[in-house]
RNA sequence: GGGCGAAUAGCUCAGUGGGAGAGCACCUGCCUUACAAGCAGGGGGUCCGGUGUUCAAAUCACCGUUCGCCCA
């Protein structure tokens, strides 16, 4: 075959191609064999709100390796993909979407605004798929699936029902956090906390039917307008006479009572606090403790409820300042200072959250939590890395009930309905009548569930839950999951707990955790910030093989990385470093027809097949370990250092020579090398390695490398000789050029070289000759046995028991090659020194182990006779 | 306040008990018929500090410093 492939590769040329070519081919298509083996992994459905950033591009590489690798292996192999329809961000969108038409969600109503939110999923679904593509993933896409499809909202409106019917999901008022910009409760994950600079304000309430006042600390002034008590705590013999008395309300004029609860912190501020119960958690808490009324100050608006008086109307921040200055005006005000404290955000557009009781829908969490902290404390579920297990446990174990009533209209609407009658209906069915009156005036509730509800069901929703389908029998449960930790609470915990009360099972076997993608600079990519770098454009530039290995090599697991074109670029480098070397060899195959490893190989090529074994060894192991970076780094290693370095450039003296039996052989092994290096580089860089694979004169024709079998580490390749010889032959080239380079020889100007060694080598030296001359641009190569004379106008080496000669007559400069070399023994003499004492140590000869000894041992050999060279090449020297 | 993590070459980071590594950057020399996105050679480190465990510590334990994350 003749073979005219371009100097510098393309992936433009390729990867469309080639991932037609898969899809085409159906290779991605899990067949759900009885009886076989499975390896599964359900996507982390991206949300359809926008397009993919560098974090997906790193979570599906991640999953497109394990993938690939397995389904090399012969795994019955599926890879779910979909997409979630991320109710609020999506609602917030399309909200921002009608808004620069001048219109609100309320002008369009329901049913037209849930149409515009479909048509947004349609076209960023699309985007999306379009971008999984791009990136290479071989995913099932027959299998494909949406949260708010048919079948996963049947799962959920089974979970919903079920779960209400077992008593664990409750309708009621309690406290949660309000977004007034979302204008929705969120659960206590969605919001985050930023440490703020803020004031205390210390406010003096007085006292009533008693002489004095009692003075409060509070950040948030302008809910002094909901107080309804006093708090002290009950052993502070500051305040325990008055406990049961009341206190004067200020700017309100109401009563409000002193209470004694074990809550407050007598050391903190006055130790009093002031008591809202319906806007701060713990206050709401004391509240029910303590009988105390709900006041509500402020609304779901923002803004000060109309039995706020004077304030009525005002928006909260306004009002805080209102309420300070008229305290003021009274001298209420005792002092404001400096002061700290976290202020939670909303996680989707940073407003700040206003805890408030609400009536909302909650599920029980203490009775679905405990069997999902079994599994995992039972190892059922393992984390990779290991140290997110505490992660894990310490959130489950410290876990709150879940709100999952959201007041938008995107996403699953909760399947309650609600009768004039007063009575409330849950149902599988949408209830035709009241079961109460009878009555058809059924109203549902407005309110759609959290989306996380239905991601909770993601690996069994997705195979068919609730039915009993092939694909749950077959598939479930999954193998792994890969997911960054900054979801492991949102998401990996609730498909625990949900997995294990609905399927009776874990949901994965393990969690493969990753870190998040960061700009150069180590911040974390943001709109805001507008440091994000879109993957399409790094693929556009540099193609999807570059993009991941940049990924997976940048990677170590559960650690952040950070996002740099250096590395793009030597990952770019090294897809063009495969590209060549497939090249060379092609360009040296023609007429060739592949017929397994011929016998009789030489050493080099025993070599070669000895460092190929081992990095499909290291390379397998690894990945077993979800070791994903320093895998791809010993794939690295192995073509760039072992095959290009060294196996090609040897290759060339039997390619361009003209012995045809040893020609044949050096063509047999360069295909099978790079065959099977092709196979072991196709889960990191899928396009180039199907694209080089399909330009390999194979005999059977067709075929896909996505289609064929990891190669199997080989025990009968392994060769230590081999390994052993060629090291020093290394070692001998490696020196040579290391001389040559010390005067200044170009590579151009040819050199002549005198080897020194004892006869035990000499056989293995002259064999290598014309390679080491080839390799260390040598003319004439001299050996010499250790009884005939040595040169003595040269530069000198060691390697192992043999002496390298550069001989340089009349050039060389006897005291900087003497202070060269004692430079040298300086350093010999450190190490043998260390080794020395080591073994003259009583204690580690008797303690560590034999092998250890042993290499100890045969170091200080090493050292030994090393040292003696060099004192009597200095002698020597010296004599001149 | 509770939990977790990080600190290793100029930069970015691998490396979890036995001779300090990679990529990039830097210096020197090369268009050597696969590759200048390349080849060859080289310089450069108190492995944050301290204490301990061990025959042996970058690696394990404890304390401290600095930084980051999560939770309250």
């Amino acid at each position: 075959m003749t073979v005219n492939l371009p100097p510098v590769y393309e992936p433009k040329e390729v990867e469309d191609k080639i991932y037609q070519f898969w899809l085409d081919n159906n290779y991605f298509y899990a067949a759900g064999e009885e009886g076989k083996k499975t390896f599964t992994i359900v996507i982390p459905p991206p949300n359809v709100t926008g397009s993919l950033h560098m974090g997906h591009a790193l979570n599906n590489t991640i999953q497109d390796v394990l993938i690939r690798w397995r389904r090399m292996q012969g795994f019955d192999t599926l890879w779910l993909p979909g997409t979630d329809h991320a109710g609020i961000a999506t609602q917030n969108k399309v909200e921002e979407h009608l808004a620069s038409e001048g219109l609100s969600r309320y002008d369009v109503g329901r049913e037209k605004f849930l149409q515009k939110a479909w048509d947004w999923k349609e076209e960023y679904h699309g985007r999306i798929l379009k971008q999984l593509y791009k990136l290479g993933v071989s995913c099932d896409w027959s299998r494909e699936r949406f949260t708010l499809d048919e079948g996963c909202s049947r799962a959920v409106r089974e979970v919903f029902v079920s779960l209400y019917e077992q008593g664990l999901i409750y309708r009621g008022n309690y406290m949660i956090n309000w977004c007034p910009r979302c204008h929705t409760a969120i659960s206590d994950i969605e919001v985050e906390h930023e440490e703020k600079p803020s004031t205390l304000t210390h406010i003096r309430y007085q006292g009533i039917g008693w002489e004095g006042s009692i003075v409060v600390a509070t950040t948030r002034p302008e809910t002094m307008l909901g107080d309804t008590a006093v708090a002290v705590h009950p052993e502070d013999e500051r305040y325990r006479h008055l406990v049961g008395k009341k206190v004067l309300l200020p700017l309100m004029n109401r009563e409000i009572p002193i209470i004694a609860d074990e809550y407050v912190d007598p050391s903190f501020g006055s130790g009093a606090v002031k008591i809202t119960p319906a806007h701060d958690p713990n206050d709401f808490e004391i509240g029910l403790r303590h009988d105390l009324e709900v006041i509500k100050a402020i609304g779901d608006d923002g803004k000060m409820t109309p039995e706020m008086g004077k304030y009525a109307g005002m928006d909260r921040y306004e009002a805080r300042e209102r309420v300070v200055a008229d305290l003021k005006e009274l001298r209420l005000v005792e002092k404001i200072e400096e002061y700290s404290h976290a202020v939670g955000h909303c996680q989707r557009c940073s407003t700040e959250i206003e805890p408030l009781v609400s009536l909302q829908w909650f599920v029980k969490m203490k009775p679905l939590a405990e069997p999902a902290i079994k599994v995992v404390r039972d190892g059922k579920i393992r984390f990779i890395p290991e140290r997110f297990t505490r992660m894990y446990l310490n959130w489950m174990e410290n876990i709150r009930d879940w709100c999952i009533s959201r007041q938008i209209w995107w996403g699953h609407r909760i399947p309650a309905w609600y009768c004039s009658c007063g009575e409330m209906i849950v149902s599988r069915e949408d209830p035709e009548r009241c079961p109460a009156c009878g009555g058809k005036d059924l109203q549902q509730d407005p309110d759609v569930l959290d989306t996380w509800f239905s991601s909770a069901l993601w690996p069994f929703s997705t195979l068919g839950w609730p039915d009993k389908t092939p694909d749950l029998e077959h598939f479930f449960p999954t193998s792994v999951l890969v997911t960054g930790y900054d979801i492991i609470s949102f998401w990996v915990a609730r498909m625990i707990f949900m997995s294990k009360a609905f399927m009776k099972d874990i949901p994965f076997e393990e969690v493969c955790v990753h870190g998040l993608v960061r700009d150069a600079l180590g911040r974390k990519m943001s709109k805001s910030l507008g440091n994000g770098v879109d993957p399409l454009e790094v693929i556009e530039k540099y193609g999807a093989d570059t993009l991941r290995f940049t990924l997976i090599t940048g990677q170590a697991p559960g650690n952040d990385q950070r996002f740099r074109y250096e590395n793009v670029e030597a990952s770019r480098n090294f897809a063009n470093k495969i590209w060549n070397a497939s090249r060379f060899v092609l360009m040296n195959l023609e007429d060739f027809q592949p017929n397994g490893l011929p016998s009789a190989l030489n050493r080099h090529q025993r070599w070669i097949l000895d460092r190929f074994a081992e990095a499909v060894h290291q390379t397998t192991e690894l990945l077993k370990k979800y070791e994903l970076g320093e895998a791809a780094k010993v794939v690295y290693e192995f073509i760039w250092g072992d095959f290009c370095d060294w196996f090609i450039e040897l290759s060339k003296v039997s390619l361009y020579g003209n012995e045809d039996q040893e020609k044949e052989k050096t063509k047999a092994v360069l295909y099978y090398v790079l065959e099977g290096t092709m196979r072991l580089l196709h889960p990191f860089m899928p396009f180039i390695s199907e694209e080089i694979w399909q330009h390999l004169p194979r005999g059977d024709g067709d075929g896909a490398l996505i289609r064929s079998p990891w190669p199997e580490p080989a025990e009968q390749l392994s060769d230590r000789l081999a390994r052993e010889e060629m090291e020093l032959v290394m070692q001998l080239i490696r020196s040579i050029r290391n001389l040559r380079s010390e005067i200044g020889i170009p590579v151009g100007k040819k050199a002549a070289v005198i080897l020194r060694a004892p006869a035990k080598y000499l056989n293995l030296l002259r064999q290598e000759e014309v390679f080491i001359q080839r390799l260390a641009w040598v003319e004439q190569m001299t050996f010499i046995d250790n009884a005939e004379r040595k040169p003595s106008q040269a530069l000198t080496a060691l390697v192992d028991e043999v002496e390298v000669y550069l001989p340089l007559e009349g050039i060389i400069d006897l005291a900087q090659e003497i202070s060269r070399l004692e430079k040298e023994l300086q350093v010999v003499e450190k190490d043998l020194a260390k080794v020395v004492a080591k073994l003259s140590n009583e204690n580690f000869l008797q303690k560590a182990p034999g092998d250890i000894i042993e290499k100890e041992k045969n170091k200080q050999e090493e050292l030994g006779l090393k040292r003696e060279k060099l004192l009597a090449r200095m002698a020597e020297l010296k004599k001149l």
